[in-house]
Parts: C-alpha cells; sequence; structure tokens
DNA sequence: GTTCCGCATGAATCGATAG
DNA sequence: ACTATCGATTCATGCGGAA
C-alpha cells in the first residue's frame, strides 16, 4: 500500500481510497458533487440519500488523513419545494458522530452569482466550507494568508487560466503569489471566515466548480510545501492545479474519464511550466 | 386577549406571548442571548440547554404568528473547546419538526468584526439570520429592498449587440437563456442573500446586537407599513426602534427591566421626532 | 504596454403544463 | 395526486480582441 503522488485516479473514491495507506495525507479539500433531483442524472444523488453516499466515503478520508491534517468541504444545499434542504447541516451532525470535530464554517461569497428570480427568494450567493478536523491541534499557517489591512473584502485573487502557457507563466509570475510578497512591508492583517471570490464563468469546456483561487487559499493555510493534497472529487482539477502550483502533491480522484483526462491536461500545463521555471 | 401595540413589556417571553392573541403578528425579528458556557452570567444560556429552552419559545411564537407570516432569527453558534457548536443547527431541525419551514438562510456579513487572534480560528465575521415560515407562501416585498446596479451596467447597455437583443438560449444544458435588453434603463437590481452591513460599535451601553440596518432590511421585505413587528428578546430595542421608523407596529418583549427602560427611551425618541416631523 | 469594451457564461428555482 | 419536462426570470465577471 503505497501513497501515489501526483496521480488523476480513475475510479470510485470508496474504492480508491482503500488503498492509500492510512494517516498519508495532509490536506483533503473537495467540492463533492451537489444532490440533485433528477433521480438518475450523472453525478446527481437524490438529496434524501446524500448523507448514505457520503458517509463511508467519510469513514475513508478519516482514515486516510493525518492526525494534523485538516478536511475541507465546500457544499451548499438547494432548496427544493420551496425550502432549503437539511442534508448538508445533517451530514455534519453525522459526521460528528463519526470522530469529526466540526472546526470551522467559512463563508464562501460569490460575487457573481447565478443571477434569477423567483417569488420567494433571492440569488444564492454564498456556499459553505465547512472545515473538519480529527483533534483539536492541526496545521496551520495563519500568516501565509494575511491580507493587506483594509483590503480584505475587497482584494480579488488573480484568475489563474491554465489554457495559454505564456499567458499561464505571466499570471504564476504576477499572480497571487508575487501579489502577496509585494505586501511585505506593509501593515498586513489576519483574514476572517467569509471568503469573497468570484467564481469562474468564462469560456471553458468543463462545468466550472470554484475557482482555483478558493483551493488556493485553503492549500497556502493547512499545507507546507511538499504535502499531500488530496481531492476525492477532483472533477476538472482545480485543486491539484492550485497545489501544483503552491508545489503540493496532489491526488484526485473521480469517477468520470472525461474529467480525469481534463484534470490531467491543466495540471500538466501547470507541470510543464514549473519545470521551465526551474530549467 | 388584544393586541398590545407599540409596547415593551417586561417578562419572560414565554409568559408573556401566551396572551398574545393567534395569527396576529406579521414579521418575528429576533437575536436571542446567545449561549455562553458559563451557565450564570446574564443572558447566557448553557449551548447543551439551548434547544430544550428555545423550543417552547418557538411554539409560541408559531401560534402568534399569521399565516402569511415570516419567522427571522439572527443567530450564530460560539466555539467551544475549538469546535463550532452545533445547537443552531440541530435547532433548525427541531423547528422543522414543529413545523416550521425552513425557506433560508441568509448571511449577514459583518464587515467591521471584532478583532482578535487565536491559534486555531480567524476572526468571526458573519452570523446566520435564518427565515422561517409557516407556509410556503409569505409576504415578500422585492422591490422594496433592491440595490443599485453594479458599475458594469453603465457601459453593458451602452451599446447593444443583435444577441442581446433576441433572447440567447445557453449554450451547456443549463437551460439558462438571457435577454439582455431586458436590463437596459434599470437602475437597482435585486439583492442576493447575502448582507454586508457594519456592526454598531459606538455604543457601549449594551451588549453587542444587530446594527439598525438589519431589522430594516428585514422589516422592508417581509412586512408592510402598519404591520406588526414581534421581537421576543428586544434587548436595547433596535427592531422596535427600526418598526417605527418604518411606520410599522412593535411589540418588544425583554426579561431584563434595563433592557426594557432602554428600548422606550430609544423608541420615544423616534416616535416623537416622528410625531414633529407629522406636525 | 495599457486601457477599453463586447459578450458568453454560470452547483438556480419556481410555476405551469403535460403524461 | 404524483412526477417529469419546459419556459421564464436574472447579474456580474473575466477573457480576448480592439483602440
Amino acid at each position: 500500500m503505497e501513497l501515489p503522488t501526483d496521480k488523476i485516479i480513475c475510479g470510485d473514491c470508496e474504492e480508491v481510497l482503500k488503498k492509500l495507506p492510512p494517516k498519508s495525507i495532509d490536506l483533503i479539500l473537495t467540492s463533492p458533487p451537489y444532490s440533485d433531483k433528477r433521480n438518475h442524472t450523472y453525478g446527481g444523488i437524490h438529496p434524501d440519500k446524500y448523507i448514505e453516499w457520503f458517509l463511508p466515503k467519510a469513514d475513508e478520508l478519516y482514515r486516510v488523513l493525518k492526525d494534523s491534517g485538516t478536511f475541507v468541504l465546500n457544499i451548499k444545499e438547494g432548496a427544493f419545494d420551496g425550502e432549503r434542504h437539511t442534508y448538508v447541516i445533517q451530514l455534519i451532525l453525522e459526521l460528528k458522530k463519526r470522530g469529526w470535530c466540526w472546526t470551522e464554517e467559512f463563508i464562501w461569497h460569490k460575487r457573481n452569482s447565478y443571477p434569477g428570480k423567483w417569488p420567494n427568494r433571492f440569488r444564492d450567493a454564498w456556499e459553505r466550507c465547512i472545515q473538519f478536523n480529527k483533534q483539536k491541534k492541526f496545521k496551520m499557517n495563519q500568516e501565509e494568508v494575511m491580507m493587506p489591512m483594509g483590503k480584505w473584502a475587497e482584494t480579488r485573487f488573480r484568475n489563474l487560466s491554465e489554457n495559454d502557457k505564456k499567458r499561464m507563466e505571466s499570471k504564476v509570475n504576477s499572480g497571487f503569489g508575487r501579489r502577496v510578497a509585494n505586501w511585505t512591508g506593509r501593515e498586513k492583517a489576519y483574514p476572517t471566515n467569509v471568503l469573497h471570490l468570484a467564481t469562474e464563468s468564462s469560456n471553458k469546456n468543463h462545468s466550472a466548480t470554484f475557482p482555483v483561487s478558493l483551493p488556493t487559499w485553503f492549500i497556502r493555510l493547512f499545507s507546507d510545501e511538499g504535502d499531500v493534497i488530496l481531492d476525492p472529487f477532483i472533477g476538472s482539477g482545480t485543486t491539484a492545479v492550485a497545489a501544483k502550483i503552491l508545489n503540493r502533491i496532489y491526488i484526485g480522484i473521480d469517477t468520470d474519464l472525461e474529467y480525469c483526462k481534463l484534470a490531467r491536461k491543466r495540471v500538466k500545463a501547470i507541470e510543464s511550466l514549473t519545470q521551465i521555471k526551474r530549467g
């Protein structure tokens, strides 16, 4: 049972995770498929079945996570028949029963939220990023995500696109990392548990999950360089891209072969770029 | 059993509410005392006892609320022993069992949150404003809380393309189409379920409640002029002040005599001002 | 380079209609 | 009555080409 490194693995994460050694992962960061009214749409889990679907996977995540590790779950319940469904908050209670500590709930405020108008509700502009740990003490590098004083609410992380290598290089060089470097010497403040990030909505041939800046923030906060980052629902590979840019090792899992291919392609662009920079 | 109007009533809301006629309140808006591990502190309810303390009061709230009415609960669980306590999310589940519909969860983002630093968490900059209803249909005046459109609108509508004038169907399977021409000439947009409001930091006389802008927003949204607004934990009277400014009738309840006095004083200042204005 | 500007896109939800 | 499908509604962003 050896730990794969920098791999996108195609398969059901519940099975794949069983082959990983225990206590080998530093940070789990994922956005699982949200529940869906339609029972048989691809990836859509019926809300009433969501918890029983998720729990065995959560048990495996618990097993592979280091004691000092963190599990961040990005999720948001939908509205069904005029009400918010309760499966997410019930999931929190169930995970606690299984041994997880519910340390914190971060709010991802989506500045460009989905449009729409309904008689009984406004647009949904936030998602939960629920932080779980195995124990009260865990790795947390607060200084890594400090922001310029007063700028926290307004600051936008540079969007990291992987379409064009040249573009990518300039973005990596002039993007988030350098911006942070520029702030040294200035007055900096710790952030809060509210993140203001736009969703990625431009010309992409995949349905967007979270923007790169979201895993970037949590990876910087909860891991060091060289640590292992796991996303059991890697989708288009955003978590792996963020991990690679930040010199972490990634393990991504997805049942869908097309997503795995896309994720490998996106992360490969980052890897070759990193080699160019180092070579 | 007659409905008091524009009254601050001193007493335990569980008892006071029993004297109110059924289905007489249009909007309930409150920020109950937060839980506290030190059971003897004033206003502090032990987190493990919070639900059993709250539920009988919630039953009375259900009784006095009109069928078309709304109940907005401003609350946030604290961190105890390194973890977020679960009493708030359990309360949601319990209220649903008692017949309440969990329609929505608004986020109040506190722009200037209390400073501080802890080894395992950042500053808490948000609170839940949980919306409950008795039925799927309820009173909601969405136009009352519309916001100025973003700056993007200025340039976006200057020249409309052909595609903007007709309905464009989304390429992906979202089924989402749009007609940009619909938005021209509009100056306001509907808000989202995230509220950006600063906390009131100036007044140190009473323990921090929500700013007047918070009840103002919900009162405008969920009630008409002349409607009856109830706050069973009125505290320093903020809800009553907001209600009076907006020409609603208020009923406030609190166990603490000093708070009741303060609330009466604050709301009286508004009332006399209104009379002067009316001549 | 740098700024400007057009425009496709997105974890949405409800009500009506049809089977 | 119960479920599946379809039409209607709506912002704000980042990309990429132009100036």
